[in-house]
DNA sequence: TATATTTAAGAATAAAGAGTCTTAATTCTT
DNA sequence: AAGAATTAAGACTCTTTATTCTTAAATATA
């Protein structure tokens, strides 16, 4: 559902808010490698979430990103929609191309709660919220 | 979420009900037909579905597919199993690599809700509820 | 100013998925 | 028995996504 570049996104977005949310600046290096990743793979994927206006960043020695809004500004939704975009929930489940809620498939109604249900959980839940609820369970904010 | 090849496996399991259920086969070359799609990708489709056990498959002239059991008993888990196995049930929606139940990440409860709502939903509509719907609501099976 | 550090951009490569084709095996019909 | 129709199997190509690398631009610091 999410692709690989999204979900190390989602995680890496997490990462620079525990560390260092707006206000101190992180290197991408370092968060490639507390996520014990590629820099490569995730500095191309950081340009995108730079673009889309969810991070500043800054070149040169002490440079890196920070968040450009508070973390409960930013919720999940927007990380989706800056890598993947919103297509998996524009589209109709089993490829009908004509689906849509008047000419509806037979599951069209059933899978639109839980469409509607997951686009509600991911436009509500804010990288605040989830930084204190893994802070609060003693959670790794990265494992 | 569900790859192109499971959308149409899933289409064209419809269509087969629709057509011939467990009684009639119906040549792949006419399935692809009614779904305006590559004779080829589907072909190479429904051999995985033969051998997952939900289709039988019949070579020679009046030859073709139909279903291996009664339509009632073929839940749409079992497609998406065939096809694109079920990976997206079993793994972290951020692809933390630690994730589960008892060391979760901070979104996990909340996921494992929605991810259990659609592996209801995939384990109880079968293909005869989805056909009975369509047939019912006068929405071409196919389109 | 020179150097080192860091992001930006895009090229290059690898891997996976999608889609096509060819040949073999099977089986119905004549 | 021969020919035609149909699935089975696997090779092949194309596209997309993932991943790596190279070079350019910017900037802090000595």
């Amino acid at each position: 559902m999410l692709s690989a570049a999204c979900k190390e996104s989602i995680r890496a977005m997490i990462y620079i808010t525990h560390a260092g949310g707006e206000r101190k600046i992180i290197p991408v290096k370092d968060v490639a490698e507390k996520l014990d990743t590629s820099f490569y793979f995730l500095a191309k994927n950081v340009q995108k979430l730079v673009k889309a206006g969810l991070l500043f960043s800054y070149k040169g020695p002490k440079g890196g990103v920070k968040l450009a809004k508070k973390p409960e500004d930013i919720k999940l939704i927007d990380i989706v929609q800056a890598i993947d975009g919103l297509e998996f929930f524009e589209t109709c489940l089993l490829g009908f191309k004509e689906c849509s809620d008047e000419h509806p498939c037979a599951i069209h109604h059933k899978w639109a709660d839980k469409r509607r249900a997951i686009y509600k959980m991911f436009s509500e839940t804010s990288l605040k919220e989830i930084v204190e609820d893994m802070e609060k369970l003693c959670i790794d904010v990265i494992f």
